[in-house]
DNA sequence: CTCCGTTGAACAACCGTTTGCGCACCCTTC
DNA sequence: GAAGGGTGCGCAAACGGTTGTTCAACGGAG
């Protein structure tokens, strides 16, 4: 299981630039300085230049990039931690975050946690490893370790979806508040009475945003609403959560889920409880994951745009990246209510 | 546009090996053969290696891998291309690909090229020039210049999901004809006598496959089959080549997909010509995209287990950087048939 | 007491780039 | 014709590790 399988090297090794530099004749220094168009200066003739353009065109050169990271400080990689990889709303944001990197020659290296702090720990230490510029981190959690480490070592970092009250992280966060009320005026607005809330793991900031809001929007309608936690954002945990509550007080008649995912497991444990989703009980989803049109029945949620959240993070991160001592600074990413069929005024 | 943008170099730098050198009172090339576990010739005293590893742990100290890169010529890296990050087909495959390679201390640079060959060979260069030591390349493609390329300068690869007639490439490919004909076969069962097939890209070797393997399934019932191209593996495409196949061919009681969501598109488009699918026309997708079950209608579809495909071209290429020589190699991934309520029996 | 074999750690070269500095050379200008 | 100032390029020292080689010290044997 360790990497040190007896790796032969490349049969052929890539050019260096000291091979440029013998087939033009000239020093390795007067290379590097061409092929980092720093002739612009008009240090170097012109002819010297093409020269040197024709050699490395004609070996093939490629700028070996961790030697010269070594040297500047500079890799042009970030890093981005994300729960889960298989989860489309993540993907939305991941490409988001790449247009941007890539527009400006950054790399992206992408891991996915599926949630385990543990898993954290390595993938963050090895992104760290390779001397990635900053992270994107998408794992946060009260009281996360990792998350302290970075901030200690004065990594560039940017939250998203999740934040902490760590002073000094900048995040792109959804607007739960706005999208929750939404939806919640939504289910008000339909008739519902008798919703229920079924969140996401406790210590990440977004469940208790969006429970907040939840009973807010509730309270200011002279109301009040049940709710549970699930483990992790994953169908069975929204099943889990749904049948309980469903148990506990039948008269529910709208579920808000934390979570497409979550809302997806709702629906299921709403049919296996002999009712009918939204005849006899409505629910909402947060996130608007791809796809969600076409499930059955199509969800009703609150939309996030995946790409802004993503690019909005990268620009963040790529700021602070350049200026170290920027202020801190968390962001909103815009949540609209899109109704489906998953929602219906209750049976009378 | 450029990263050049006057970047800070972090407040404070994180410790070298030079640093822990000194706080342990030892030579660096000392603590470099301690960190490594070369302590084990016996060439430590004891006490110095609890000395340095206190130290390095006194001082946070974590190995700066491209350094060490640059020296070894191991930089732990490979890169995997795909055509779309935010395909859930694509995701699994990821994953199966990252718990083997991360399991063997590899990262994972990931890229994505919207299926565009000038955004592949920026994003492959950008790969090389971090000294990734393979690629695990998902866009392969008739005559695909980037993939040569590769092979010229011997960059070990490993192709998955889409293969190419170049020889010495190693890759490892859903088997299209056992689950094309498994589809077809299912079809026929149902009593369907007209099907279409909406194929994919025509220069991609699944497209070929899948359609080769309709034609040879069909002919040996002694029928034929009709079929059009797509020009990308997205909805669109699928209505797009369904409708015009469903105007030429009014007749059609089936359409079999190379691909869930070219299928999805194919549902729409049956939609919109005034059919119902599967009352009308039925449809079998390929892949099992994740979610699948939950399309209305549920997709009855071709499953490749995403997790081990990309499990095993990850393994692949593992072996192809530990022995370069090694010979080209080409796994097939084993496809099922999942049946599911987009298909039914013709109308009579 | 001398000599030699071990053992434990230091030395120094190297990986491929970048970059501040120095140094010829040539062209002006008095 | 010599002084002075550009121009165009080479020199060499880093960056942070790894690793073959050398070297000092120590202990034991003769």
């Amino acid at each position: 299981m360790s990497a040190s399988g007896g790796g032969e090297t490349r049969a052929t090794k890539p050019p260096t630039l000291r091979d440029v530099a013998r087939e033009a004749g000239v020093h390795v220094s007067t290379v590097s300085r061409v092929l980092n168009d720093q002739a612009a200066a008009g240090r170097i003739t012109p002819d010297t230049e093409e020269r040197i353009r024709e050699a490395a065109r004609r070996l093939g050169y490629r700028r070996n990039t961790i030697a010269r990271a070594l040297r500047t400080g500079r890799t042009l990689v970030v890093g981005m931690v994300i729960p889960d990889i298989a989860n489309l709303y993540q993907a939305g944001i991941t490409r988001g975050a790449g247009d941007i990197l890539y527009a400006d020659g950054f790399s992206l290296i992408l891991a996915s946690t599926d949630d385990d702090p543990e898993h954290a720990r390595t993938q963050v230490s090895a992104m760290l490893g390779v001397q990635a510029e900053g992270l994107m981190y998408g794992v946060a959690r009260e009281d996360d370790e990792v998350l302290a480490g970075l901030v200690e070592e004065s990594v560039p970092v940017v939250l998203f979806n999740r934040t902490v009250d760590t002073p000094g992280v900048s995040a792109v966060l959804p607007d739960d508040h706005t999208g929750t009320r939404l939806a919640v005026e939504h289910l008000l607005s339909l008739g519902h009475r008798n919703i229920v809330h079924v969140g996401g793991p406790e210590d990440v900031s977004s469940t208790v945003n969006r429970l907040g809001a939840f009973e807010a929007t509730l309270k200011s309608a002279g109301l009040t609403g049940s709710h549970g936690f699930a483990h992790r954002h994953i169908e069975e945990e929204g099943y889990r959560v749904t049948r309980a509550l469903l148990e506990e007080l039948p008269e529910t008649t709208a579920v808000l889920a934390a979570n497409d995912r979550l809302a997806l497991g709702a629906i299921d444990a709403i049919r296996d409880s002999g009712r009918i989703c939204p005849d006899d009980v409505s629910v909402v989803g947060f996130n608007d994951m791809p796809y969600g049109n076409r499930f059955s029945p199509p969800l009703t949620t609150v939309r996030i745009s995946q790409y802004d959240l993503g690019s909005m993070a990268a620009r963040l991160l790529l700021e602070t990246i350049a200026d170290p001592g920027r202020p801190a600074e968390t962001q909103l990413a815009p949540a609209e209510l899109v109704i489906r069929d998953s929602t219906a005024p209750p049976q009378t």
